[in-house]
DNA sequence: ACGAGGTCCTGCGAGC
DNA sequence: TGCTCGCAGGACCTCG
């Protein structure tokens, strides 16, 4: 489930594709494409050079001209390279595959496919990039943002946290891991959310997106770094998928609930409030 | 304008 | 052993 640190680790292993140019390329499922078919992106990709390898939100960015292909990887999505043919068992999941001028291989890969490919001219990358929230690592998530944003809501905190039109990058994992680090009920109206507690939602969001950073993301299930490899920040956690075990904390055994928007909530009702 | 809830998609593991 | 079924969730959509 890539998050903001598992698509920077991503972005940040590929930036060896950057410079190279799209020979040609293949779709094996067209249901992943918005705003595009399969007809015209396969005849816009090729003879496109690889200008830069960027990340917005959760997503992987690549700039191809006049033209932007904006990868959202979803739950199971990945970006591989490969210096080889594909396996039939590898073929059977690689989504886009695009032959690069050095003879190498830049594969999508998808198991579920609810990941998503856009293909944006220059006012299509504004409408989707004014859509979303600010960067949770830079300046403009201020503290004055996400409190007013939090007094504006009667959703519960998580959810707010989680919104992308209100902060962009936090996924369910890294949205309990905040919540615990701040000692917040997930559950709390955000319009209950006192200042002092949404300045401890921000710097520990912040403080553990980068820490996942540094260890590469969280590999839970299918995630894969740039180069194939899994994450580490998985053993880091303190609630997301502890559900039932003591926490690690005060030792009272984790609640678990799906009430906020159907996702998998994980919490120690003594250490939040 | 906002919030609630449905939908997509497939592999995996629990349970019988 | 083999089957069914529930679950995982980001983004987008519709409905009230």
């Amino acid at each position: 489930m890539p998050e903001l640190p598992e698509v920077e680790t991503i972005v940040r292993d590929l930036q060896h594709v950057v410079g190279r140019t799209i020979r040609s390329a293949e779709l094996s499922h067209p249901d992943i494409l918005r705003r595009v078919t399969r007809p015209k992106l396969l005849k816009d990709l090729p003879g496109r050079r690889i200008d830069s390898l960027t990340r917005r939100a959760k997503h992987a960015i690549f700039h191809l001209g006049d033209r932007r292909l904006v990868v959202q990887p979803g739950m199971t999505g990945s970006l591989l390279v490969y210096d080889r043919a594909l396996t039939p068992a590898e073929l059977k999941y690689a989504v886009l595959r695009a032959t690069l001028d050095d003879g190498r291989l830049l594969v999508y890969r998808d198991v579920r496919r609810i990941g998503k490919l856009l293909w944006l001219d220059a006012k299509g990358w504004i409408k989707y990039d004014t859509a979303l929230g600010p960067e949770p690592l830079e300046e403009a998530w201020s503290a004055e943002h996400f409190a007013g944003r939090l007094a504006g809501s009667r959703q519960a905190v998580k959810k707010v946290l989680m919104d992308q039109k209100h902060v962009v990058g936090i996924g369910n994992i890294y949205a309990n891991e905040a919540l615990f680090a701040a000692g917040v009920d997930p559950s709390k109206p955000g319009i209950r959310v006192g200042p002092e507690a949404a300045e401890r939602i921000r710097t520990h969001s912040r403080r553990i997106l980068e820490a996942a950073i540094r260890s590469k993301g969280s590999t839970v299930r299918d995630y894969r770094t740039g180069t194939g490899e899994k994450g580490n920040f998985q053993l880091e956690l303190f609630v997301y998928g502890r559900e039932g075990e003591p926490c690690k904390v005060c030792g009272t055994r984790l609640s678990g609930t799906h009430d906020i928007d159907a996702r998998a909530t994980v919490f120690c009702h003594k250490c939040q409030k």
